[in-house]
DNA sequence: CGGTTCATGTAAGAAGTTACATGATTAT
DNA sequence: ATAATCATGTAACTTCTTACATGAACCG
């Protein structure tokens, strides 16, 4: 076991399948689209990937929906060592973050840069980052809520409002906050210099 | 020209060659740990095969330098399409940054963590992230200013402390610090909901 | 005597994106 | 009409990490 058999993305996919329960590659691409992402995303064929992955390591078992005019759905459910392997992961050390944003590293050599180029690419990393806070704010009012219980077949239900609130996803939520409103700001703050234009904005508190 | 022929990476070589001068790939590697790592990263592997990339389309002339007992130096130089290349990258937008941090996917699925798990990984985070702060502050103390003027075959001087200071290398170090800061900020809350306990800190003004 | 620095590279694998591919249904 | 949704997959490529490979010099 000197490489590992999975990986951050994988425990992605897995997660998502112990939290919500049984569902098809094309469910779980959507979780990630609302839950995960912009945070952390998925192209569908690695979600594919993951699950056939998770199935050969005996982590996943699949189920074959049949449907009339439309591709069988493959319904996949967590096994003992599905969840066996999500908890060992969570005892293992994460790699600690790289940021690695092209913006930043566009700052960086601003002195390079077409005078105008650099303040386009900040007043556009500001609007881009003004939308994902507001995505995260409205994220953090419709907070997903497992359906208890799960059943088989029953498709997941990621908008749930009643019930019981997870703490950890509140807890992801709020990150994803108040690192908007901390790069929105510096953003302001570099646009500022860079341009020496820009009076008012509305991201801190 | 609908792939693109180089990439973040690339021009983050590109730029330290812009703006240090001539150099070679084990002058570059180093000048990515201490001025672009931790917020970004390269191996020394993919540094030396940029470089071959840029010598093949023509942004970077070659020049070797013979030594005795060790191997030569491979010196790298920009070439005027080099800099028209890198002129070039600062006009296109960037991609908009994605965090991928597997921190914070295992506390998103914390529910699934054995309890001690998630404690001791929070634990581990504030630790690194501590560092990470105190490194940056190193670094915004002696920030890089480039040799003027540059010379062929002079070695990088990454430290000089005299002369003018780049506006972008401070706004990006000033940018490290406090998502650091809020990072950890935000560590802190998590590791006190987690685990109730932890009193004092000193990440906040 | 052992570890770090200097200096370069190859190879393999794993991670992630984009494009290609199909085809019916449903909503605007 | 045409775009989006449902539903799955393959292929190609880029990105990034880790391991393998060599070998002298220097520092403690």
């Amino acid at each position: 076991m000197s490489r590992p058999e999975a990986y951050p993305i994988t425990y992605g996919v897995l997660g998502l399948l112990a939290f919500w329960g049984p569902m098809s590659g094309y469910d779980i691409k959507r979780l990630f689209d609302h839950v995960l992402a912009p945070m952390w995303s998925a192209a569908h064929s690695q979600i594919y990937n993951e699950l056939r992955r998770m199935q050969d390591l005996g982590w996943l078992e699949m189920e074959r929906e049949e449907q009339e005019s439309r591709p069988d759905r493959k319904v996949y459910r967590m096994t003992q060592a599905g969840h066996d392997a999500l908890a060992a992961w969570q005892k293992q050390p994460p790699a600690i973050l790289q940021l690695r944003d092209e913006l930043l590293l566009k700052v960086l050599f601003g002195r390079f840069a077409p005078p105008a180029a650099l303040e386009e690419n900040l007043r556009n990393g500001i609007a881009a980052h003004q939308q994902r806070l507001l995505q995260y704010r409205e994220i953090q009012q419709y907070l997903p809520v497992r359906d208890t219980p799960v059943q088989a077949s029953g498709r997941p239900n990621p908008y749930a409002t009643e019930e019981e609130e997870d703490l950890y996803f509140r807890l992801v939520a709020d990150f994803a906050i108040v690192f908007e409103k901390t790069y929105l700001n510096w953003l302001y703050d570099a646009l500022a210099l860079v341009s020496g234009s820009l009076e008012g904005h509305e991201a801190e508190e």
